[in-house]
RNA sequence: GGAGGGAUGGCCGAGCGGUUGAUGGCGACGGUCUUGAAAACCGUUUUCGCGCAAGCGAACGUGGGUUCGAAUCCCACUCCCUCCGCCA
């Protein structure tokens, strides 16, 4: 969410960041919202203060006449109802208020979508095959390790089952890449829910934009996690944390569920686009003035992995058009994919700036006395196992049908 | 699922329907004293909104209701605790 203090003193400047971010004539009904909102409740207030003072008044006299407690009677009504329009007022600023994205940082380059992101480096090299590289599904298929049919079977399209060392590799990645940011990165571990509360999708910016692309159980109302970002955001939410105890940094295994409702046939082929995924989360909770510099780490972190790995990656940073809604700044990590023969998206880092702290209502207090204040918050996945599971398999094949498993693995396997 | 008890400020814990944003204690912070520290003593100490400001408004689990006035009365819900039942 914005400040919308920032929206009435420099509404030009928020103007140009929605116009960039493809959301032209955004703002015009908010600050009309917040117009309406503010003399409603200069209006509501003036009058509960007058009904608050004589009513004091007349709890010190002795009499209390008729007529006067007439009078207050409706005084108070009149107040009730000015009181009930301010409400329902400040709900739909609040309403639009949560359907506007982030701004962009100022680095982020200009740009419509997708295609004006900018590569900002390569890592590695591609493996090089005397033999034509296949394809993970067919890999998957021949060792026995991946069975798309009975995936189908018991949950329909994207859906999969890993056998054998195919769930082992998996398992191998989540404890390697847990161990590796909690042993040399400086994360601490956590073990999360992963069904939530309505208003932990809020806090991350999930809703109300964004549900149809969750599942939830309609009759307790939970919400199951698309990203272990959500209960991460949420973990101090409505809290003022101690400024002593930032930074503060989490890693969180979680599986992930998404609806995926895009276009029907679009990526079905392999374990490259499922309903249910895991990752492995970074998230970081810093002081506003730290994080550029986080954010670079927090990149540099995840990149860590796929260096370990061995694997062939690039990094890419998104355009303002092409940003998340709560991110103003976002690195995604490819990697190199040489039987599918494209790059995939293993990882994308955002800084959020206070965005999603202000939808949740996370502060720290920098010094014991001062006032509470926003921190910005970070997260990166670190990675997502289906694509690195891809990868591993697709560039450790070897001509005789197996896959080496990476050095940095074996102690897992 | 059944029965009972509870929810107040960082924590503990008061609170006849009317200067109670809330007594008191602990903790924390500042000061006095001390070579330094402890002890003792003095003082400060919730958060949010509107406003240039003075100031005003809001919040005692949540939502409603009664009343001129609710932390205090009524209703519903949520969560926690104890006991019983069931159970990975």
């Amino acid at each position: 969410m914005l400040d919308i203090r920032l929206i009435r003193e420099d509404r030009a400047a928020v103007e140009r960041a929605m116009v960039s971010r493809g959301m032209p004539n955004a703002l015009a009904p908010v600050v009309e919202a917040d117009e309406r909102y503010r003399s409603l409740l200069r209006e509501s207030e003036d009058l509960r203060a007058q009904h608050n003072q004589a009513s004091k008044e007349l709890g010190r006299s002795k009499e209390k006449p008729q007529h006067l407690l007439d009078e207050l009677r409706l005084m108070g009504e009149r107040s009730a109802e000015l009181q009930r329009q301010t409400r329902e007022a400040k709900d739909t600023l609040d309403a639009l208020l949560l359907e506007l994205p982030n701004l962009p940082h100022p680095s982020v380059p200009q740009g419509a979508d997708a295609a004006d992101n900018v590569v900002v480096r390569m890592v590695g090299t591609p493996p090089a095959f005397d033999f034509a590289p296949l394809p993970h599904w067919e890999i998957g298929e021949r060792l026995d390790i991946i069975d798309f049919a009975r995936g189908v079977k018991l949950s329909g399209s994207r859906f999969y089952v890993l056998k054998g060392l195919g769930a082992r590799l998996q398992r191998a990645l989540i404890a390697f890449m847990l161990d590796l940011h909690t042993k040399s990165h400086g994360y601490r571990e956590v073990y999360l829910p992963f069904m939530l509360h309505r208003e932990c999708m809020v806090g991350s910016g999930n809703l109300p934009k964004f549900a149809d692309n969750l599942y939830h159980d309609a009759e307790e109302d939970y919400w199951f996690v698309p990203t272990a970002e959500v209960p991460l955001t949420n973990l101090h939410r409505d809290e003022i944390l101690d400024g002593a105890s930032l930074p503060l940094y989490y890693a969180a295994y979680t599986p992930c569920f998404r609806r995926e409702k895009m276009a029907a046939g679009k990526d079905t082929r392999g374990i490259k686009r499922g309903h249910q995924f895991d990752k492995v989360e970074l998230y970081k909770y810093v002081r506003p003035e730290d994080s550029d510099a986080e954010l670079d780490r927090l990149v540099a972190d995840a990149e860590d992995v796929l260096r370990q790995l061995g694997l062939h990656y690039r990094v890419v940073q998104l355009c303002t058009g092409d940003l998340g809604f709560a991110s103003c700044k976002t690195f995604d990590l490819e990697v190199w994919a040489p039987g599918s023969n494209e790059w995939l998206e293993v990882s994308s880092c955002s800084n959020c700036w206070d965005f999603q702290a202000r939808r949740a209502n996370v502060r720290f207090r920098p010094d014991p006395n001062a006032k509470p204040q926003l921190p910005h918050t970070l997260n990166g996945s670190g990675l997502a196992l289906p694509r690195v599971l891809i990868a591993v398999l697709e560039n450790y094949q070897q001509p005789d049908g197996s896959v080496l498993v990476p050095e940095v693995l074996s102690r897992y396997m």
